[in-house]
DNA sequence: AGACTTTGTCTATTCATTAAACAAAGTCAT
DNA sequence: ATGACTTTGTTTAATGAATAGACAAAGTCT
C-alpha cells in the first residue's frame, strides 16, 4: 500500500504513542505523558481529550502532589470494549472472550467432529453465538476476533498450509469477516502464542524473545523489538523442520533428522527401542513422577535436544529469552536441567551472557490470549516508525 | 530515541519516498512521481525543488510528449558526492570509492601486518589518505565510510567479537569517526555482503534474501522486506555455528556438529581422511579442474551441507533468494548440483516453490560495496513507516 | 485554427504541533 | 494564616507541510 506523509500520519502515530503510555503505565498524568512521550503538554492534552471521547482512556481521580496542583490521573479503560480469541487446534477448538488488557472473561472449549472447513467453520459459529450472548455492556462492544492456526498463514490471512487439519489454500480470514461482521486477525499458532507471552506472561519485560510451541511438532514464534517477526510472505518459524541430525531419521516433510522428531511430542514414537503407542505427553509425565527410568531417560534426551535446536535459534535470532510452551512444559523438572546445561554448554559466549531460558505462564491460553491480542491491538491502531 | 510525529518527520518521509522513486525509475517527470508515490504534484514539486537545492537530484532534459506539454526529466545525481566502503577480513584490509549509486571508482588492497587495533587503524589511515585524494570535485566530497567486519556488531558500531581478529568490545565507530571526522557505519561483513547484492548484484529484484558468506567459516546476512535483519542487540545471523549434526565434530565455539565444520573452508581440515595442510579454496577448485576425486568428493560432501544448512534458514526465514558468496563461490560448478538436490529435496514444498539458490554476483566485492552502501543509504536519509 | 491534454506552479485552506502565556490548585516556610 | 513558589493543564497565536483547485505554459490532434 503507498504510505505518505501528512498530518493523518502524525496525529495516528502520536496518539498511538500516547495510549501506549497510558497503558504502560497508568495511572499517570497528562504532563507525565508529556515528559514520557517527550510531546508538548498541550498536544498531549487534545489526543487524551479524544481518547477519553472515544472512551478507551478514563480520568480516575487525583493523584498526589509534588509541590504544587494535584494531577488528574488516566487509565486505560480495559472495559471499553471486548475481543474474542480463538484456537484451532488438531482436536479440539478453544474460544476466550478477553477485555481489553487480555484478561479472560469467558472460555469454552469443543472437541473438532472433523477436519472439513464447513465443519469447523460451523461449529465457530455456534460457539461465537454463544460468546456473543456473554459480551458484557460496552462502549465498543466485540471488536474484533483473532485466530490462531496451527500451519502457515499468510498477510492476508489466508491458511497456506496446514497438514494437520489437511487444509490448503483456506481463506479464512475473508471467510470470517463475513460470517460474523468482525475485523479478523489471522496467526499461527506459535506466533499467536509468542504475541500472548510478550504481552501477559513470561515475556512482559522482553522486547526479543523466541517462543518454542513443543506439541504433537514444533513451531517457533519470535518476536523481535517487541514485534512479531514473519518472514518473507508472511510466514516463518517452521523450525521444527530445522535438520540437527543431518542423516538422522527420515520425516514426513521430506527432510532428515528434524528437531521436532526429536524434542517434540513425535519423539514418544521416534526414541523408544520399543516402539510405544502412547504419544501423551500427561502419560509420560506421570511415568517420570514414578520415577520409571524409560520416562527419566525419554525426557533427558528430549531436553537435550530441545537445547541443541534452542542454541541454533539463539546463534540465528539472539533473543534475551526463550520461552517452552505446548504440552511439553507440562514435563519442565524433567527436561529443564538438561536444556539448560545443553545451552550454557553451547551457545556462543555473547549470545548466552544475557539469554534466559523460562517456561509458559500462560500455559494452555497463550495461544487464545495471543490471538484475542492481536484483534485488540489491530482495533487500537497501533503504529511504529523506524529510521 | 523518542520518535514522535511532527511535521519534519512527515517531509522527510515524503522527501525520502521522492528520492527513492527517483533513483529506482529515472529519468522521470514530476507529474510521474506524483502517481507513484501518491503525494499531491504541488508537494512533490517542492520537495524536488529541495532536492534540486540539495544537487541529488538533475533535471536531465524534456521527455516524449504523451498529448500534452512535455514533461521535464529528473535523475538521480549520482556524483553529488562519493562513499567509501572498507571490508576488514583476516588477513587484508580492502578500500573502495563508490558515487553514490555504488559504482566502484577506485580500489586499494593491503596485507594486514598485524590484527592489534592500533595497526589497524594506521593502516586505515594510510589507505584512507590515499583514497581522500581520489575523491572527484563535487557537491558534497566524501560522504561517509562504512565498514565490514568479521565478528559482531551492535547498533552503536562496537565490534562486540570478532574472533578471527582477536577483537573484543572495540568501539570502531567512534574512534574512525573521531578519526576521519566522517559519519561511519559498521556492519558485520555477512550483513554487508547481503546489502551489497540486494542492491547492485543478484539480488537486485528480490526483497526477502538471505546471503551466505561462505569462506573460513560460515556467517549470513538477512534482508527482509528490503531491509538488513538484525537480531535483539544489533547482530544476528551466527548461522555458521548452527548444530547440523547434534552430536558430531566438536567446535572451538563449545559446540558440537557446527554447520561450518562441515560447508566453509574449515571442512578441509576436517572431513578429508588424510588431513591435509592445504585450506585453500583456490587449490581445491584447480585439483577438481583436474578431476582429482578427491577433490571432487569434497566439494560434492560440502555442496550437501550447504544444501542442508541451507534448508533450515529456508525454513526459518522464508527467503525468496539465496545468495552464495564467500571463496566458496569459486567452487560453484562442482558444488551447485549437490545444493540443489538437497535443498530441492528437504526445504518444505511451500518454501521451495519460488525459492531460488544463486551465487555472488559482486564476487569479492559483495562486502565493500555493501558498506559503502550502508554509508550512502544513511547520507540520503532514508526513513520507513510500518503500520 | 481551435479543441483538448498534459505538465508544473501558484494560491488559499486545512490541520497538527508547538511555545508561551495563563489560570487553577496545590505546597511550604515564616 | 499569609505570601512566594510549584505544578498541572488549558488557551492562544504562530508555524509549516500537505492539499485541492485554479491557472499558465506548452504540447498534440483533427
Amino acid at each position: 500500500m503507498k504510505i505518505t506523509g501528512d498530518q493523518a500520519l502524525v496525529k495516528k502515530i502520536n496518539k498511538s504513542l500516547v495510549l501506549d503510555n497510558i497503558r504502560s503505565y497508568a495511572p499517570l498524568s497528562r504532563t507525565r505523558v508529556s515528559q514520557l512521550t517527550g510531546l508538548n503538554k498541550a498536544t498531549v492534552s487534545n489526543l487524551v481529550q479524544e481518547l477519553i471521547d472515544d472512551r478507551l482512556v478514563l480520568e480516575s481521580g487525583e493523584g498526589q502532589s509534588s509541590g504544587g496542583r494535584k494531577p488528574l490521573m488516566l487509565e486505560f479503560n480495559q472495559s471499553a470494549g471486548y475481543a474474542a480469541g480463538v484456537e484451532l487446534s488438531v482436536n479440539e477448538l478453544t474460544i476466550v472472550l478477553t477485555d481489553l488488557e487480555g484478561k479472560i472473561i469467558t472460555r469454552h472449549t469443543e472437541p473438532l467432529p472433523d477436519h472439513r472447513v464447513e465443519t469447523t467453520l460451523e461449529l465457530m459459529q455456534r460457539m461465537m453465538a454463544v460468546l456473543v450472548a456473554e459480551v458484557p455492556p460496552s462502549v465498543h462492544g466485540l471488536i474484533g476476533m483473532g485466530v490462531g492456526v496451527p500451519g502457515m498463514v499468510d498477510e492476508q490471512g489466508n491458511v497456506l498450509f496446514a497438514p494437520n487439519l489437511g487444509w490448503e489454500g483456506v481463506p479464512l480470514r475473508e471467510e470470517l469477516e463475513q460470517l460474523f461482521g468482525l475485523p479478523v486477525t489471522i496467526d499461527n499458532e506459535a506466533n499467536a502464542g509468542a504475541i500472548g507471552e510478550l504481552q501477559f506472561g513470561a515475556g512482559r519485560h522482553a522486547r526479543h524473545l523466541v517462543y518454542i510451541s513443543v506439541g504433537m511438532g514444533i513451531g517457533s514464534g519470535i518476536i523481535i523489538d517487541g514485534q512479531p517477526y514473519t518472514g518473507a510472505r508472511g510466514y516463518a518459524g517452521e523450525t521444527g523442520h530445522m535438520s540437527v541430525e543431518a542423516n538422522g531419521l527420515p520425516c514426513s516433510c521430506g527432510s532428515r533428522g528434524c528437531w521436532e522428531l526429536y524434542a517434540s511430542e513425535l519423539a514418544y514414537e521416534h526414541t523408544l527401542i520399543d516402539p510405544h503407542p502412547n504419544t501423551n505427553t500427561a502419560y509420560w509425565v506421570q511415568q517420570a513422577m514414578w520415577d520409571e527410568p524409560e520416562a527419566i531417560r525419554l525426557f533427558q534426551q528430549i531436553g537435550e535436544y530441545l537445547g541443541i535446536g534452542i542454541t541454533n535459534l539463539v546463534n540465528s535470532f539472539n533473543p534475551e529469552l526463550v520461552i517452552i510452551g505446548g504440552h511439553m512444559r507440562q514435563a519442565e523438572p524433567w527436561i529443564a536441567p538438561h536444556v539448560e546445561a545443553v545451552v550454557s554448554q553451547r551457545t556462543l559466549p555473547y549470545h548466552r551472557q544475557k539469554l534466559v531460558v523460562q517456561y509458559s505462564e500462560l500455559g494452555e491460553q497463550s495461544t487464545v490470549i495471543g490471538a484475542a491480542y492481536a484483534a485488540i491491538s489491530q482495533f487500537l491502531g497501533r503504529v511504529r516508525i523506524s529510521i
